[in-house]
DNA sequence: GTTTGTGAAGGATTTCACAGCA
DNA sequence: TGCTGTGAAATCCTTCACAAAC
């Protein structure tokens, strides 16, 4: 996200700081991306520096970064990229499916539950919530749209773990109270707001439009291109 | 935003890193945010301290950021709010219009243009491009849609500054290489590749599903809930 | 009294460089 | 020989704390 800011973690329920920095968890899917990769081309081991050239991070942080979760490689060899990608997956969490609920099915909330990549990630959007009583309670694909009151009850009957925000910036914020006072501790948040959330509930943001402001810094100095 | 990566700098007609660190440009795009609202609030003044509530950041961050561009604070009363926001807004270079180039008119890439955050950003898709030859030299709304080889010449005759990536993964970097060979020094990439690009070309990733498989590692210690 | 701007301190992350193993 | 795993060094980033300004 571009650019997630992420509210911080030291929850009980959550999976403490132990001393795993934030920045490498980050990383990690990074490394089960491009591992997937060398795995469907048929590549048997891959070194940190071969890693380190597709990601364009040097070798050093690969192995340090690894290192935090266990000794996976073999000196002189490198290591195993199915291997690799498996532990990885395992830590991370993704040998499982997590369900979504999804809030807000305007525009951008169909193009989400119509997006065809999270499905083959583990990633299924199970309910989705609206404030307009003439969309909730209709159903969208084969997912039910239900008011916003019945976050709570299906988020416990759902089996539903992370929260997805697609609703206008002015009313994110009473979204998220929702969310979390419905024990969701993972969001990802669409909208163009800086959410309020307890310490113990992460978020990340998808926004593109921070993504452009903060590139336009470097554009500047700006040579009349056209 | 989820987690951008960010091919770095250095180059000789892209901004060069002098002595702002890159994280510091990041989070300005966020302030200028926050400063909108207070604005539209009608707030005349606010403090460090208060910016930090909004922004869930210590007050000497944010003292310590903009104090990389100027003292644009008064002692005793904060900021000025529409004056900094101005100022953000020039050092961001967002007081003007930026051109893009959109590449692939797929699902996605039909969301991008029709997405209207963009425009009051002063962001416009001004061109699209595609490798279905059905599909270019059509027009998708008032955008025309052209064939790849094209992007070049495109690019010099729009003003294009940015590219923004929307092709699966199997073609993304043929395009990341088009809009480089093109002059391109900022993409926003959609597409679930990392992207080998020139140090002096900035690319910032959107990309929900990394978004997501670093927050399932904090909710792996998975107390039963569904 | 309040709040900025900033050196200096502290903390975090990255890189170095090399011992140890295949 | 080739490459990992890792303490130590170097760098980068954040927070502290306070003099100066309003």
């Amino acid at each position: 996200m571009a650019n997630g800011y992420t509210s911080d973690l030291s929850g009980d329920d959550i999976r403490s700081n132990s001393d795993v920095p934030e920045v490498v968890v980050q990383r990690l899917p990074l490394y089960v991306r491009v591992l997937s990769q060398f795995e469907s081309a048929g590549a048997e081991m891959v070194s940190s520096e071969h890693l380190g050239t597709q990601l364009q991070m040097t070798p050093a942080q690969i192995r340090k970064d690894l290192s935090y979760f266990g000794r996976f490689g073999k000196q002189g060899r490198g290591y195993n990229v199915k291997r690799l990608a498996l532990e990885l997956r395992s830590i991370l969490g993704l040998d499982r499916q997590w369900n979504a609920g999804l809030v807000g099915v305007g525009r951008l909330g169909r193009a989400i539950i119509a997006y065809p990549g999270f499905r083959p990630e583990g990633f299924r959007v199970v309910a989705a919530f609206d404030a307009d009583p003439s969309v909730a309670s209709s159903a969208i694909g084969d997912i039910d749209v239900r008011p916003i009151a019945e976050i709570k009850n299906t988020v416990a009957d759902l089996g539903i773990r992370i929260g997805i925000v697609a609703v206008p910036a002015a009313n994110a914020q009473s979204v998220f109270d929702a969310l979390v006072e419905a024990g969701i501790k993972a969001i990802l948040n669409y909208a163009p707001v800086a959410p309020q959330v307890p310490p113990n509930v992460k978020v990340r943001g998808i926004d593109p439009v921070l993504a452009l402001q903060s590139m336009t810094y470097f554009l500047k100095p700006d040579r009349t291109d056209g």
